[in-house]
DNA sequence: CACCAGGCGCACA
DNA sequence: TGTGCGCATGGT
């Protein structure tokens, strides 16, 4: 199938860093699992070309969701454009997407994410699905879907923290956040689903994660909220991040509740995607 | 061998 | 309300 899109990256929105799961291999086709779907996928110009296993009902529908073709880049990048470090940063990640990811699979890869490195996460939640995902075939590769709810929760604790070479998933001590949120969603534990979260206003919406969830702090709660709520007014503060805004916009030492109160009011409703393009860029901006 | 990583919970003031 | 410390494991 193919699909006509505008200023659009696929390269970029896939390797940046805010989702974990997909591969580059031959032909520049990028190989992916979306909920229970295997996507295949690569750009060409103005035209990406795909196809999906199992076939879905609405492709174009189904991919245009997950790569938010509906928001307007022209319009986020001169709402953004506040600066010439904002300027350049949309120069060189021109094109790049905030992805809209499934919210139990964001949230905890980005419980996993916590004081990591990409490789790792990576590897770790890749394992994660191969140990109690469901696996599919496609293209003579095998394929894992991210285990839900019910399936990670099958999960003991010491296969979740051990080590790789100990048959484990690596999360040290992030094991205990991940099992937890797997039964407090499965016993019924909470007063709401992860996909209420979308239909709340970002402030509540954090507050709720953060108090609901253990391990999910101002920062992860951001990554949540941005990436699979539509919040695009979440402005995830890492480290890498908090260096910039303090070296190239402060210019001073603060805490990071002022840091997000600059950033919020300085970024406005499209923050997230200031932060994407702030983060993409962060070696060049770093040194 | 040190040291640190897309932070967070906890103990203290 | 605000600050500092330890954390499991893997990578450099």
């Amino acid at each position: 199938m193919k699909l006509n899109c505008q200023i659009f990256d696929l390269n970029r929105s896939l390797y940046c860093g805010q989702v974990f799961r997909w591969t580059l291999e031959y032909d520049q086709w990028w190989y992916g699992v979306i909920q229970g779907y295997i996507v295949k996928i690569r750009q060409l110009k103005d035209e990406i070309e795909f196809e999906t296993f199992p076939k879905i009902s609405n492709p174009y529908k189904f991919i245009s969701k997950y790569f938010r073709f509906d928001d307007n880049l022209n319009y986020i990048y001169n709402q953004i454009s506040k600066d010439t470090v904002m300027k350049d940063a949309i120069r060189n990640a021109f094109g790049l997407r905030i992805i809209c990811q499934d919210p139990w699979e964001c949230m905890i890869s980005y419980l996993i994410s916590q004081q990591n490195q990409i490789p790792k996460i990576k590897r770790s939640i890749e394992t994660l699905s191969q140990k109690f995902g469901t696996s599919l075939t496609f293209d003579g590769k095998i394929f894992y879907t991210f285990p839900t709810p019910e399936q990670l929760s099958k999960a003991n604790l010491n296969e979740l923290q051990k080590g790789f070479n100990q048959g484990g998933c690596a999360l040290g001590y992030r094991a205990k956040y991940v099992l937890s949120s797997a039964l407090l969603i499965i016993n019924n534990s909470l007063n709401f689903c992860l996909e209420d979260l979308k239909n709340m206003p970002y402030d509540s919406a954090w507050k709720l994660l953060q108090d609901s969830f253990c391990g999910i702090g101002p920062k992860v709660a951001d990554c949540i909220l941005l990436f699979s709520m539509d919040k695009l007014e979440a402005f995830p503060l890492d480290t890498w991040i908090r260096k910039i805004i303090l070296n190239l916009y402060l210019k001073k030492t603060v805490n990071d509740q002022k840091i997000r109160e600059f950033c919020s009011e300085y970024f406005g409703k499209f923050a997230g995607y200031a932060q994407e393009y702030l983060y993409s860029n962060r070696i060049h901006l770093c040194q």
